[in-house]
RNA sequence: GCGGACGUGGUGAAAUUGGUAGACACGCAGGAUUUAGGUUCCUGUGGCGCAAGUCAUGAGAGUUCAAGUCUCUCCGUCCGCACCA
């Protein structure tokens, strides 16, 4: 069957705007109206005020992308527009800013595409963005906003990587990175999507090159010991410990021709089981002693085979292969035994110091080597069966000289004493954790801001010279050397040394779009400062963030580099404190009606702009609100979203029966409920909840012949946080003429809320046979007395004897039976 | 393999932290109103049963007067990391 779109000659949705505005509110109208009058009013802006305490709510700044805001946005942003909003209420000083984390990717590959500047889409797209988050009717203070991409700012992120480059952190060093051969052009890990680039789909191949690098592992150990102090949830916790990978154990010196084979173990209880030793093809000594192997031409072409495999490809096959150097002896110092050294990609470059020992019996992926090469197996803990799989669990230690009886745990102990004794190991802690590759071969981010001198090196450039802006250039595509587009701009490249003065060529490279948003919260605070990145004043008042949340998939990045980042300027005395986020939430993502992910090539993708349109912003922010448990993912459904409508309907509509009457006892009961259960939800970011909490008091009122003024404001004052229009627009027809977003949140009193009259549940051996209304703080000899009233209950102890009566105050009675 | 989260009606989900399981919504059914059609309003709605009842929180055991909640075992789902020595 298919509808109509005509009645009478009309479109359907004449009709149903007609209808709108005569039978039900018109949200386009009250929406507009308050917008206006909140922007003219700048009602949230805000400034420095001592008296007041301040707090400061962040959400990650967008990309402002071409397709503009997706409904996953305005989860984050309706969630702490709610908390900032219930914040100003209860009068806080509230910092609630919005930014725009500008360059990027999309919008250089849309210029390569179609000849556009980034800078002119860029523009065009914060435009957009920023008309969508006002329709949405959000408290930021849109004179505190910026981008990462204008020069006022980008030029303190210079700033800043110079603090680095001055303090050492900021290095350069030759390294492989993701090379598309077909777009020309050097890709981050992250644009890599199953070893193939992201915008072709061609082979990523590797490629050496000479990159800035930022030493974030000299912050590892503070990364993860200082998340003790933070408010942070448990899997953001968790998984920037588990990225950055502590694991401590000890470095061991094996002889190896002249010199010393050092390996890192976390087991180093187990060397007398060590049969043989494992270099990482990649490792020094390989090509050092080549012309002592027996088998060069074997060695050197797993090698060069092992060089052309991605990462992916080495990692996706746990299959054991290698070669062994033949003709060259390890020695295990522990006892002085001879054992083979071989190459196998199983052993990584980048990790501990390439090369390990190899203890079949106690680790599986040296078990699977060891039978693949047919090499002996010596156990060395007690436990397990080692014929069938390695053991890798505690045990008395066997085979092993004076570590024989020792567990685990008393035999690292022993074996890293002794080792630093005889002067062949000691101690050692490493991380997973990699510095950051700081250099990008693009054009859209921010120039680096050093220069190379044949003579002095590499140099900054002047902090007066500061920022140092991108050059225009009409062709973004890198070379096929793969050096940025800006290397075509030669009179930018070429450049004087400010050291001594003589020829020298600017870096071609530039930061990663991880640069500008490691510092943006504080920007925020001092927004428009051009003496500094932001005022001591200005940091010392609103640092640090007290609430800040964001989505998952940055806690190993963005979180990540912006709290290392911010412990290097608190270590240059540029910040007040060492953290800078006092509490990191995140919210789930919301997926499309089927639990499929909203992308456009699957067309599922719903714009925040037609859902305002067609039920306001009012309803889509209540009904983000009420989607779901807040961190947890959640699937859009229109027709939940109409339950959201109907519900913000009956509250317009209610106004027709408020008067100036007094509450009765259930009314102020009904209305302190709320109070508490509202305010308490909001804390615990359990919106639906409180959504539900609003829901059910309105379903109170609308039981009412006439509904109590005091009861309609205080709806009112509750739900402004959320829907902040409509309780504007009712405010207003209350004959109020102040705004209620700068009004006070209603204080919930617990004793008014309790009821005197309470339910008992009856049960009878943990069973329910039946409820008994009693008077508050009744006996319990009264409960039971009348418990034993209930027909139910009489049928049900007949010929039964009562053993026992538990009896929870004004909750339940259970008598034993 | 390691780390984290989780498993409750037809659906999204609640549950005062051990105390009446399914709040609040969606959907569905019946009815009302209306301009045929709703993005309107009312009533009902976990399963089985005419009923008294009885069975129900992934499965199984345990602790307890009482378990969705605590303990153990197993099964399953999602997310992150992954040959990290």
């Amino acid at each position: 069957m298919t509808k109509s779109t005509h009645f009478n000659g009309k479109e359907w949705s004449e009709w149903q705007k007609d209808w709108a505005i005569e039978e039900r509110y018109n949200f386009h109208t009250i929406e507009e109206k308050w917008q206006k009058i909140w922007d003219e009013e700048k009602a949230y802006k805000v400034e420095i005020d001592k008296d007041k305490e301040k707090f400061y709510a962040l959400v990650e700044f967008p990309y402002p992308s071409g397709a503009g805001l997706h409904v996953g946005h305005p989860r984050s942003y309706t969630a702490l527009d709610v908390i900032s909003r219930k914040k100003r209420m209860q009068g806080f000083n509230v910092l609630y800013p919005m930014g725009f984390d500008a360059f990027g990717l999309p919008a250089e590959n849309y210029a390569i595409k179609t000849g556009v500047h980034p800078a002119v889409s860029t523009a065009a797209n914060i435009k957009n963005f920023t008309r969508q988050l006002k329709a949405l009717g959000f408290s930021f203070d849109w004179d505190r906003s910026f981008a990462t991409c204008d020069p006022e700012y980008y030029k303190w992120t210079q700033w800043m990587f110079i603090q680095l480059f001055k303090k050492g952190l900021a290095y350069k060093s030759k390294m492989a990175i993701n090379w598309c051969p077909s777009c020309k052009v050097g890709l981050a890990n992250e644009e890599v999507v199953n070893g193939c680039c992201e915008r072709c789909g061609a082979q990523v191949v590797r490629k050496d090159k000479e990159q800035w690098m930022v030493a974030i592992t000299k912050y590892a150990d503070r990364l993860i010991d200082d998340l003790n102090d933070l408010d942070f949830i448990d899997r953001v916790k968790s998984q920037q410990i588990n990225w950055i990978g502590r694991s401590e154990g000890a470095e061991l010196d094996f002889a190896f021709g002249e010199d010393k084979l050092t390996v890192f173990t976390t087991r180093p209880d187990t060397a007398f089981g060590v049969t043989y030793m494992v270099l990482a093809p990649e490792h020094p000594f390989v090509q050092k002693y080549m012309s002592r192997f027996e088998n060069p031409a074997e060695v050197q072409s797993y090698v060069k085979e092992t060089a052309k495999k991605s990462d992916l490809q080495r990692t996706q096959s746990t299959d054991k292969t290698g070669v062994e150097l033949k003709g060259i002896k390890a020695v295990n110092p522990f006892n002085g035994k001879e054992i083979p050294v071989f190459i196998s990609d199983y052993v990584l470059t980048g990790y501990g110091t390439g090369a390990i020992m190899a203890v079949p019996a106690h680790d599986q992926r040296d078990y699977d080597f060891a039978k693949v090469f047919n090499l002996p197996i010596i156990q060395v803990l007690a436990g397990g069966d080692i014929s069938e799989k390695a053991w890798e669990e505690d045990g008395e230690h066997i085979n092993s000289d004076f570590l024989n009886g020792l567990n685990k745990e008393d035999g690292m102990k022993k074996a890293i004493d002794y080792a630093s004794e005889h002067g062949f190991g000691r101690a050692k802690v490493n991380f997973k954790l990699r510095d950051w590759v700081f250099s990008r071969q693009r054009y859209w981010g921010e120039p680096i801001p050093m220069v190379y001198c044949e003579k002095c090196g590499w140099q900054p450039i002047p902090e007066s010279e500061l920022p140092l802006k991108l050059p225009e250039v009409t062709d973004f595509l890198p070379n096929d050397e793969g050096d940025s587009p800006l290397a075509k701009a030669t009179e930018w490249v070429n450049t004087t040394c400010p050291c001594c003065g003589g020829k020298a060529r600017r870096e071609t490279d530039v930061m990663p779009n991880w640069a500008g948003s490691s510092w943006y919260f504080l920007r925020y605070c001092d927004p428009h400062n051009d003496k500094e990145f932001a005022s001591k004043e200005a940091l010392d008042y609103w640092m640090n963030v007290d609430w800040y949340n964001g989505g998952m998939e940055h806690t190993t990045l963005h979180l990540l580099y912006s709290r290392f980042w911010h412990k290097f300027l608190y270590d240059c005395g540029f910040v007040p404190t060492k953290e800078p986020y006092n509490r990191r939430t995140s919210h789930g993502m919301i997926l499309a009606a089927n639990g499929e992910k909203m992308s456009k090539s699957r067309g599922n993708v719903v714009n925040p702009d037609d859902i305002v349109e067609a039920y306001g912003a009012d309803t889509f922010r209540l009904y983000e609100m009420f989607i779901g448990p807040f961190d947890q993912v959640a699937m859009w459904s229109e027709e939940s979203l109409m339950g959201v409508y109907r519900f913000v309907g009956k509250v317009y509509s209610l106004f027709a029966k408020v008067k100036q009457v007094d509450m009765t006892e259930a009314d102020t009961r009904a209305m302190h409920k709320a109070i508490l259960e509202v305010t308490e939800r909001i804390d615990q970011m359990k919106f639906n909840t409180a959504v539900s909490s609003m829901m059910t008091y309105v379903n109170y009122m609308s039981d009412l012949d006439v509904v109590p003024a005091e009861m309609y404001e205080t709806l009112l004052r509750l739900m402004c946080p959320f829907t902040p229009h409509l309780c504007e627009e009712m405010w207003a027809r209350l004959g109020h003429d102040d705004l209620l977003i700068k009004g006070s949140w209603p204080k919930g009193d617990a004793k008014l809320a309790e009821d005197n009259i309470v339910t008992y549940a009856v049960q009878i051996c943990g069973k329910m046979r039946g409820t008994i209304e009693m008077p508050k703080n009744a006996t319990k000899e009264e409960v039971q007395a009348k418990a034993l009233e209930l027909e139910n209950v009489k049928r049900q102890l007949e010929g039964k004897e009562i053993r026992k009566v538990i009896v929870v105050p004004n909750r339940l009675i259970n008598l034993v039976a």
